[in-house]
DNA sequence: ATTGACTCCGTAGTCGAGTACGGTCTTAAG
DNA sequence: CTTAAGACCGTACTCGACTACGGAGTCAAT
């Protein structure tokens, strides 16, 4: 296999910028390749793939941290790594639920309202101020002190 | 309507911190009560609403920017700033229904491979892993000789 | 009147996630 | 050879969103 990427040129095929991923090497998310003799480092597609690893968990809502250990993870060789990793994914679905939950409300309560709008020529509040503002409309439990 | 709150009280009701609700103030995204000679400020039902609406509209991804701008769409009253407010409301419909697409994803996929996990006895990989690597192999062992 | 909790206010620090800078070195092209 | 692009490296800066600090003022209860 081929370690033919410069940095550079890894940070272009991923979309990255290169200081970008010289940050992930000291945060320990991406390893450096050895520096032949007084040279430049190589990169593979072992690394385009692990940055692609990191946008994603990252899009979702993962943060470096977390990415972090889903990558320990997987360095630390299969299914010891795949039991944690199924724990943090579960920890992860749930969070991935409610906010789910939360979008698909304001999802509803926006798409309404703005035909709402539409439609509003003299109305004292527009509906989605109304919407978003009386916490129930859109989220119908109340949060008051206790959480 | 009496303005019952003080600061502090506002913060407990709200769920946030005192220093928060400054920061907003300072933010320009809660005005702050006159302040009666010498005296402290009192906050009213009002604020704890704008204060659910910010935090509302943050959780679902607008920034302290842009709920400033729907704030000031409904202080400068009612239609005017609601076409504005339809406006914005379309944008973050379109971003909320992006977000909305990709979270489903996600959360088919991490549900999928929870699951996966649990029945993952002696696989070399772990699924979640590879499914968030994008398909490939992710595996960064050590870096081999490069050629 | 004193205490103690709380407010007011400005400034400064933190945290996560980068991004920029500047100097030296390496490497490929001419 | 010279030169320019780019790598290397450490340090410092940025940005959004808070959070903390310190000193002075206010208020209710004792």
């Amino acid at each position: 296999m081929l370690e033919s990427y410069t940095i550079g040129a890894l940070a272009r095929q991923a979309g990255v910028n290169v200081e970008t991923i010289r940050y992930y090497q000291r945060r320990g998310l991406i390893g450096e390749p050895r520096r032949p003799p007084g040279g430049i480092r190589r990169y593979g597609e072992t690394h385009a793939e692990r940055l692609r690893f990191i946008r994603q968990a990252q899009a979702l809502g993962f943060n470096l941290e977390e990415v972090k250990e889903l990558l320990a993870l997987e360095d630390g060789q299969h299914c010891r790594g795949c039991r944690e990793a199924e724990r943090l994914g579960a920890i992860k679905l749930a969070a991935v639920r409610e906010r789910l939950g939360q979008l698909r409300r304001v999802e509803r309560a926006l798409a309404a309202l703005v035909g709402q709008c539409h439609s509003n020529a003299g109305r004292v509040r527009c509906p989605l101020m109304a919407a978003l503002g009386a916490g129930r409309t859109i989220n119908s439990r109340k949060q008051s002190s206790d959480g």
